[in-house]
DNA sequence: TGCACTCTTTGATTTGTGTCAAGGATCTGT
DNA sequence: ACAGATCCTTGACACAAATCAAAGAGTGCA
């Protein structure tokens, strides 16, 4: 494949975890030492909490397997969750100290952390890094503003409609497939994650995966293993038209 | 002033509307002739729409002075406000072709303008204004979750003391001064533009600012201007501590 | 001065979702 | 096989916010 083909999935395009690169298809440095100097695996169990809001945080890291969650939360404990982070996304700001919202482990996760100062270093040194990392930010920006859209403005029903659609289309993207037609994936959240991605509480969570059960746009085998018949119809019950393409 | 201490408020650092600069405190760049020759300035009126979502963007610009509003909606027609623009913020995304949300002129607006490809051009030899749109970008984004933390699990009540801080906290801040004590300012939004920034119905909001009114948190002289007799008490009401630094 | 328009307030009623509570399903280790 | 955990489902009820409706306030204009 040329590297004008290749697709960066990460701000360091390669295959992780044997090797990060500084590298991607447009641009020529390779950093691959630096990064190798500067880099170091922690391994978090599920429901372990890798950072709280307001710690220090010196280091930047990339998500090699496995899924954590970005919350926020108000004193009496009502929780939003506000981003999810999936193998080859980024963590970290670069040029702040502190954490800005606590990251949780929902599964077992590997993530490949930098030393925050020479990571930065880096990317004054390589302006390609920079801008690899701003299409990143802007394409969460994107999807943070269509989960706004959904917070402020859907109903229960078409909100984890919506959150099917997303998880449906994420697998489908990793399995290098169109999502249309029949699909099948697991579900990776709890009803109570569900919960507070959505903006909504558990019980709601439940009752509407069961309405959208009964009424045949989903088939459930146990707790997490979804079936939609029909993708068109899934969408359209999350009041979105089929392209729209959200997802963290 | 040295240019240390300029305070880089746009991605252009300078005088708009005199002079846009591409140079910041720390980049010595100055493309200046560049940036005159690609730049043309574009007035709009109140409630006019400055581009729909979907339309071809061949440009990217920033605010000169009054407000615009970033809006998204459902086919039927419910829309939810998703950014907030104020002079010398910025609008338009390096390397994608259409918009991705409608854009509204609130108050009369003023909008100096650059073509696109050859202001992508310009990013590419200037460095710094990529890392220095990576910084607003985050900004923008840790705005949009914290926004997200409203829409999902905040009242009705909490989402309007909400607003109302970060309008006070915004004038503070171009004031130079510290949101604290007592605070005068004029709502730059109509209770209808409130609500579709809050996820609420227009009746809602006025309920809750009467309630507000009637509680003594905000005075109120007319529909526009507000007294916040105790910033402290107001931001109690919004469910923050009273550090946190919101705005958009 | 009064009409037309937009924006706002307030009231009555409905409804979607939250809250509280009980019990079911699945899994683990003993 | 059983106890204990965790996660999930379902029901009854309460309540916050939406909806529907009407009227008030402010502004520009003839």
């Amino acid at each position: 494949m040329p590297l004008e083909d290749v697709q960066p999935v990460s701000l360091l395009c390669g295959d992780c975890p044997i090797r990060h690169r500084a590298v991607c298809a447009r641009c020529e440095t390779d950093e691959l030492d630096t990064l190798e100097q500067i880099k170091y695996y922690r391994r978090f169990e599920a429901g372990q909490t890798v950072i709280w809001s307001g710690d220090k945080m010196d280091f930047v890291a990339s998500v090699v397997s496995g899924i954590a969650t970005l919350t926020q939360t108000l004193e009496d404990g009502r929780t939003q969750m506000v981003g999810l982070l999936l193998p080859s996304d980024f963590v970290g700001r670069p040029g702040r100290a502190s954490a800005a919202y606590n990251v949780t482990a929902t599964t077992d996760i590997l993530m490949c952390c930098f030393h925050k100062k020479p990571f930065e270093d880096m990317m004054i040194r390589t302006p390609h890094i920079a801008q690899r990392l701003l299409e990143m930010t802007l394409d969460e920006l994107d999807a943070a503003r269509e989960w706004m859209l959904l917070l402020g403005r859907k109903t229960a029903r078409e909100k984890i409609a919506s959150l099917l659609a997303i998880v449906a289309r994420r697998d489908a993207s990793n399995k290098l497939q169109l999502p249309q037609g029949r699909m099948i994936f697991d579900l990776p959240l709890t009803r109570e994650a569900m919960a507070d991605y959505l903006g909504l509480t558990l019980e709601t969570v439940s009752r509407q995966i069961s309405a959208l059960k009964r009424d045949g746009v989903i088939e459930l085998e146990g707790k997490r293993h979804v079936t939609v018949p029909d993708m068109d119809r899934l969408m359209n019950e999350a009041g979105e038209d089929s392209d729209g393409g959200f997802l963290v």
